[in-house]
DNA sequence: ATAATTGCAAACACTTTGCACCTGT
DNA sequence: ACAGGTGCAAAGTGTTTGCAATTAT
């Protein structure tokens, strides 16, 4: 099953790759490219999903399912931290990426996988707000 | 509005705690805890997710909610590392979690809360099962 | 010509809610 | 007695699916 270059396609494509740091529900995007239906938005991000190409997690409050852009070749030398309050993504430098990684992998038999890994956590100025 | 110690809750922090280290969709929570209707269920799960007690996320195909008890008191003081394939959850030694964290909060301004970060990876089993 | 994609509306699954009844304090 | 909890069935939400029409190759 090979893949057609669809107009609409493209559409979805670029709005999500023009937030690639931001996460975003389905309602956000559809807004975002208008002219496509929610069931094409849907299949589409159901195959990104799938093919890694999209990240899907739950918005802070817990009740929404948010989508957004994974850029594998350039993000899977190193680890993201991301902001469980505001959502902000952030690159961490490849060299304490690695680090970090190995030091997980000695210790705790765990393979971090740099390219799938998001570590959450609450970035400065959401700290600074609220002590929630 | 301060909370009542009822027959039904009991059953249901019973079973959550007696699964710290798993993460459990509603439906299989209903089933560790036969004779408790599911919108009670819910209803607990939703305080519990409010006051930080139960963490959700969700499932490696990103088709589910899955909700996994928290022990705050035990484990705010180390980072927990997650296994995004098979759920399974492990603490990191408290020394090596601070290290981690430091450095994150230096050179990223990262404030990392370690009461609420999980970092996802892939344990090792699941790593040698299969490289997806 | 063939296979993939799309929109629409219907179908779904999971979660939430209203209400009457029950339980803890 | 009163505030809070529970079950049931109904109502919601967000997501998925079947199908006929459309578009890419």
């Amino acid at each position: 099953m090979k893949q057609y270059k669809t107009e609409k396609r493209n559409q979805l494509m670029g709005f999500l790759m023009s937030h690639r740091d931001e996460p975003l529900s389905a309602e956000q995007i559809a807004e975002g490219v208008p002219g496509v239906a929610l069931s094409t938005i849907y299949r589409n991000l159901a195959h990104l999903a799938d093919s890694g190409d999209v990240h899907k997690s739950l918005s802070a409050d817990g009740h929404t399912v948010l989508y957004q852009y994974y850029d594998k070749p350039r993000c899977s030398s190193h680890l993201h931290i991301k902001c469980v309050s505001c959502g902000e993504m952030k690159h961490v430098e490849t060299e304490l990426s690695q680090d970090l990684a190995e030091k997980l992998e000695e210790k705790n038999d765990f393979s971090i996988d740099a390219e799938n890994t998001v570590i959450l956590g609450v970035c400065k100025s959401c700290h600074d707000k609220g002590e929630k």
